[in-house]
DNA sequence: TCAAGAAAAAGAATGGTTCTAATTTTGTGC
DNA sequence: GCACAAAATTAGAACCATTCTTTTTCTTGA
């Protein structure tokens, strides 16, 4: 641990070959400090850095960083895209039947994939997946159910 | 293991609670017939066999089919739902990320939660879905690349 | 046989996401 | 420092799976 300083984010977006722009940058930082936002409020998080962008552009940059491993797109049947800022520690999600709020399970194996299918049918695996379906402990607590699927 | 006969379609659904109708009877033969079917396959397979069913018809009864855990749905990020008539088993899914071919794979466990994460973090966890990511062999094999990513 | 309520029909609407085409910006080489 | 090519951004429309609304038809239990 000597003193490699880490890296700026306009580094980390050069270093994947992405060009730097300031909605980038924003965007990049925006999804690091949420906690599992979805497009809409990546985007307003992105605008209040850098003014107007397009919520085009927020697509078209989450696919970009996503493409590039910077970010991971998680996709809960049932509700729209979220982006987080945590990748390359193979960890999984819980997800809140009610509510449908999302939170980080660490995975006890680190890397991908963490499980091994015993028959896995002729596929070639690199990566499983884990959701794990439950009730948040908001939701689950019997008094002032406040969200209830419909 | 007498002769109790295993129960008509028809009644199946008398005994969840759904009207018989030649719609959610063939809806139900469908789903279990095919291979992890979408809504469209679906709603061709009612019509081969009761004429024609609006596909709103189709996705109500799915959505009745499957809140009553008589068929189970699928719906891997990416691509839009599928459904399986094979429940109750709590086995998991292969999906091939170049074609989007999806496959059963048995669960060690059988029952659900067949995994328990290490911190839950409260959340009172009902079941853990597992989707192990991979390429199926037809898309593994380097000649003939029939389907690609963009 | 009848009434109540569930299911189906038709049609429109919704909402997240992607596509197209044109414009602007960025990084690089001269 | 300038120009060029590639990449990023924009605006707007299009897409597609799914859902909603309303009316009509059918199943079921009395």
């Amino acid at each position: 641990m000597t003193a490699s300083q880490s890296p700026t984010t306009a580094e980390e977006l050069r270093g994947v070959g992405l060009r730097v722009t300031a909605a980038r940058v924003a965007l990049l930082e925006t999804v690091r400090r949420g906690d599992h936002l979805g497009v809409e409020a990546i985007a307003s998080g992105v605008r209040e850095r850098v003014g107007h962008v397009s919520l085009q552009a927020v697509y078209e940059g989450l696919h970009a960083l996503a493409a590039t491993g910077l970010v991971r797109r998680i996709e809960p049947p049932g509700s729209p895209a979220r982006f987080e800022g945590r990748v390359g520690d193979n960890h999984h999600h819980l997800v809140c039947r009610s509510c449908g709020v999302l939170a980080d399970v660490d995975c006890a194996v680190g890397h991908a994939p963490c499980l091994t299918a015993s028959d896995h049918r002729g596929f070639a695996v690199d990566e499983a997946e884990v959701i794990y379906w439950g009730l948040c402990p908001d939701c689950s607590t019997p008094a002032v159910p406040e969200h209830r699927d419909h």
